[in-house]
DNA sequence: CCGCGACCTTGACCCAGATCAAGAGAACTT
DNA sequence: AAGTTCTCTTGATCTGGGTCAAGGTCGCGG
């Protein structure tokens, strides 16, 4: 559902109908267009929950805008995000009845959802939309397995920068500012979220988003305003080289 | 590429034409029949890289017998394994030209390959081919999310119950054993494997396996033979409930 | 039979990050 | 304006697992 490897920008509509409606005001026939009234809009707030793990899940759809998180629990409490939704990702599964992990809205969110029997009936119909969605679940697989290796492998100030890369560049892919080489985004997530994205604590996120700003590596406005000076730095904090890795 | 979520059998051949030649016999007649001379089989010795991360990938396929897996190494030389290849697993992603991550053989190795151009071609002829690799895909999807919990989150003795866990229901489903309630498998990872996979030290995977055994949660004969006295015992010890998780 | 290399185990010590605790802002209610 | 709550920061201390080091076991080739 994040894309973060291809970063394949939101606006990609003719080649996409599953985005279509969802985010571009630019297409206005297609496949979908017959869709209308199983078609729907969906509002969360920050916190709400969107669908519990092992639910019934009847539709699928993609975020028009804010973010949601995938997270999975253990019963004594420890959580795990294992996936962030970021606008125009997909979410949901053709072909399975149940939610695998809780969906959480992180801030508000808008969604544009679909009844899945005549997704899945559409899709059935029309294989532009399977050959679609097998190439978005893979981009999802390697965000996943780029990810594996992030939890696996990384110190905690390598995760942070991170998590700070991939969010500075599926911003700048929407906000591209060609003038200015720094890069400048509001953090859309708590720490704790953070936290639990890149299995740490709230406060070593804390602690080490502090040591990335005394060394100049970020600089933070208040507590969210985050302005990356130098990309390549913040890159080599992450461990990865800076056209390899997550920006490959 | 692993299946370790749903453990569908490798003999599903009816609904299942890419496994179909690479693991049943039973299957005479099928698209793929139409492919030979495209399709031809690969050995590897244990050690042997099947494929570098980067490198143009002009197949796809599937194991046949034995053990691959799939890596990921940072310049420093950390590596993390992204998912474990066992017989039945595919390999290679339509529509991609390059491999996203090394491809090693753990143990001997036989693959069944279809050279990539022809495959695709036929995956856009036959829309059932098309559905069936959506399906296999979000199905490695959820194995790499279980994963991420597990790195994120585990502690060292859950990661190597939730390994052991994992082998141990792969095996099951192969060699049922109706009869008995123990488990009796041998480890295809040398400890060092085992440890790139849970993202451990391998002294960390040699110690809590020792502890495993002093508490009587497994047995060892000889390094590589486990029995397990008691499944549910040691999915406690993975941290999943008995009937959720791993084996949901 | 011996020596060598691959694999594994165990011990001693250390440190990155967890845990526990206290408090500071900032955005709300009332 | 004062309280409440939510979020974040920072300090002190503890500990799980990493690191370094020393064998042990087994299979293989000479």
């Amino acid at each position: 559902m994040l894309n973060e490897r291809t970063g394949v920008p939101p606006h990609d509509c003719e080649e996409c109908p599953i985005r279509h409606r969802a985010v571009c005001a630019r297409c206005e026939s297609d496949e979908l267009e017959q869709l209308d009234g199983i078609k729907y809009y969906r509002k969360y707030e920050a916190g709400q929950t969107v669908i519990w793990s092992g639910d019934r899940m009847d539709f699928v759809g993609s975020v028009v805008s804010g973010i949601a998180s995938l997270t999975q629990t253990m019963e004594d409490g420890r959580t795990q995000m294992v996936g962030l939704l970021l606008p125009s990702d997909f979410v949901g599964r053709p072909g399975r009845a149940t939610a695998a992990y809780d969906v959480v809205a992180t801030t508000d969110i808008v969604m544009c959802c679909f009844r899945k029997a005549p997704f899945e009936e559409m899709m059935v119909r029309t294989p532009h939309i399977a050959q679609r969605l097998l190439e978005m679940t893979l981009d999802e697989l390697d965000a996943a397995r780029e990810w594996m290796l992030v939890l696996g492998r990384k110190t905690a100030r390598e995760k942070i920068a991170s998590l700070l890369s991939i969010i500075a560049r599926r911003d700048a892919s929407v906000n591209a500012r060609p003038d200015k080489s720094e890069i400048v985004f509001d953090l859309p997530l708590t720490r704790e979220a953070m936290a639990d994205y890149l299995g740490l604590t709230l406060e070593t996120v804390s602690r080490q988003i502090s040591a990335l700003r005394k060394d100049g590596v970020i600089a933070l406005e208040g507590k969210r305003h985050v302005t990356v000076p130098d990309m390549t730095r913040l890159l080599e904090e992450a461990g990865d080289d800076a056209d390899g890795g997550v920006f490959a």
